[in-house]
DNA sequence: AGTAATTCGTTAGGCTATCTAAATATAATC
DNA sequence: GATTATATTTAGATAGCCTAACGAATTACT
């Protein structure tokens, strides 16, 4: 049973290697389109909300953020409530370039996963779902 | 459909940041120990074998065994069949810390699904299993 | 044998992601 | 109003990843 955590583990190395290199041809990398992600599914985020979701640290949020901003992807706002806070807003190229980017792991998965026989994208799709729910739980 | 890329996407990136954590804790990154299990397991390898296993292009398998020889974990050999190779073995300090790793991911594992029950857990096995076949397909 | 092409690994340089510690600005509390 | 707490950024470090360029050794072709 400690093979599900090393193969899970390596599995999940060489998927993001291999998924690192296509959204490199949409320009932008895993981390930030998980924030953008986040963004234009859930709405406007402060950074410290933002960096919570993700689980990383704020200043490395703040990098992730600036990347999205440099890009156009989202913007920076001041929070109405709290002078200290920011809000940050995916902006509509943001939405757009999301879209964008789902679309085409969707025609990569359905290219790759062509061989791969209904039952085991429905059991793929199960192990993500028990992964998603341990995840969630911090 | 789409969802199993997203989400699959998404739940590996959260993954890699959890376990980087422990990881850390161990004293070895993810890279350097999937590489260092390449090495335990299949025996030594040449820096271009290692880096076409573990899918990364050859200077930065380069930068990878150099953290590992720092470490101790492993060591550079002159290749006796080509002078221009290098093989690169684990030492017996880079088999106790894999299995030390491998301990323990498992304890964390199993505290951290803990809640799962095994219906569960097998389909995270299943999930592994599948995302294994489709990743090893180049 | 001798030259040309290829292969292996490293070095150099650049970008991104990540952290911790410290600085700055604002808010909240007593 | 002074102190303490919170939100974000800046600074500085390490690591992983890439491409380009290079030296050394092997292989291929005359």
């Amino acid at each position: 049973m400690g093979r599900v955590a090393d193969r899970l583990h390596s599995a999940a190395i060489h998927l993001l290697r291999r998924l690192r290199v296509e959204d490199e041809a949409l320009g932008i990398s895993a981390p930030r389109l998980s924030a953008l992600s986040v963004l234009v599914f859930a709405g406007p985020k402060r950074i410290g909300e933002l960096a919570r979701i993700e689980q990383v640290e704020p200043p490395t949020m703040t990098k992730l953020v600036d990347g999205l901003v440099r890009d156009g992807l989202a913007l920076r706002e001041d929070d109405p409530d709290d002078a200290r806070a920011v809000r940050v807003r995916a902006t509509a190229t943001g939405a757009r370039t999301l879209r964008r980017g789902r679309a085409k792991r969707l025609a990569t998965l359905r290219a790759t996963l062509g061989t791969l026989s209904p039952g085991e994208l429905a059991a793929l799709g199960e192990g993500v779902d028990v992964l998603e729910r341990v995840l969630g739980e911090r």
